[in-house]
DNA sequence: GTCTATAACGCGATAGAC
DNA sequence: GTCTATCGCGTTATAGAC
């Protein structure tokens, strides 16, 4: 609900209805709408995190930078909800999330992934890229199939994305961003 | 304030001491607060036709793409609102456009895009890529400095983005993406 | 834990004097 | 055109029976 209606549109007694309660219940297990709404947040950071894996793990940053695409690429068109409700907080200044649980969440994470990519970089592995705006740029882009879904349905004839089509999305994000690294992807 | 705070969470209120007006005079203007939201989005539409310029009167793809990713990001360092204003509303499913009319901008205009992305790559001009996905890693990277304003400037040390470090971001995006499609960026 | 009923309040919109 | 005052409704949250 608040990925389809914003956290002020999402009222309580619908999110009740979705799930089958009467509204006072929701009031039992959430004290108020906020708590709710942090909940719903901290669960979608937890998923993320995970995504950031394959930077740590893998041996070059070909499959490194691919099974990265790949998995937020996967999440974007299975759980779309997170990346939107994420979307929405950042879009308004992160108002219930404050900037400090904002900040430690990024940074920290950030940090680990930019020297990794300075290092492929040092190690003449890719072009030498600015690290932030290349992840800015895969970021955006993986996300926008989530937070931009109703426009590229819109786009596709009013039907979702078929799961060849979504196929097709993820090879085309993975060669334009290799490619524009000075990488060759691979198949 | 609707990009601040969503259509809900933009009261009339606060809007009309946005404007120094008593709330009254808000729906002497527009009627209901829908009739200024639409409003609103109407301009938004308005300048981002502009952008599009270059696709169609530039002499090859490099000069095309740059000069486009040129002003897009432009407009997304000096206007955010608009962006995240048309974010929100799409990312909540066009509920205030609709349908119909998101449709009707999008598809006539993104045709003559792909087309002209098609044109570039029989002629061998650029790599082949799904002219579709090309345009939303545009569209999506040159947004994601409006849309995510926030919390780009919470990983500079919550500082807003210095005009050398827009420069720089903009020839980040520019060198990554032509790379990626087969080009080089011009100095 | 689950529910009905309701309190307390903020909202969009309007009435009507100026 | 501009403003003050106010209506009517939908909202979050709570009280209290079961």
């Amino acid at each position: 609900m608040f990925a389809l209606k914003g956290f002020k549109g999402a009222t309580t007694q619908a999110i009740a209805d979705l799930a089958g309660l009467p509204k006072a219940n929701v009031h039992y297990y959430f004290k108020t709408k906020k708590d709710l709404y942090n909940a719903v947040l901290e669960d979608i950071v937890v998923v993320w995190k995970d995504d950031a894996e394959a930077f740590d793990t893998s041996p070059n940053p070909t499959i490194a930078l691919t099974e990265y695409i790949k998995s937020k690429m996967h999440h974007s068109f299975t759980r779309p909800f997170g990346s939107k409700v994420w979307a929405n907080e950042i879009l308004h200044g992160a108002p219930v999330l404050g900037d400090e649980k904002l900040g430690a969440f990024l940074s920290a994470w950030e940090k680990r992934k930019t020297l990794q990519i300075k290092r492929w970089i040092d190690e003449g592995d890719i072009l030498p890229v600015d690290p932030h705006h290349l992840l800015f740029l895969i970021w955006a882009t993986t996300q926008h199939y989530a937070d931009f879904e109703h426009q590229i349905k819109v786009l596709n004839g009013n039907k979702s994305l078929s799961r060849a089509q979504q196929i097709r999305a993820t090879e085309s994000v993975i060669a334009i961003i290799l490619r524009g690294i000075g990488l060759e992807p691979t198949n």
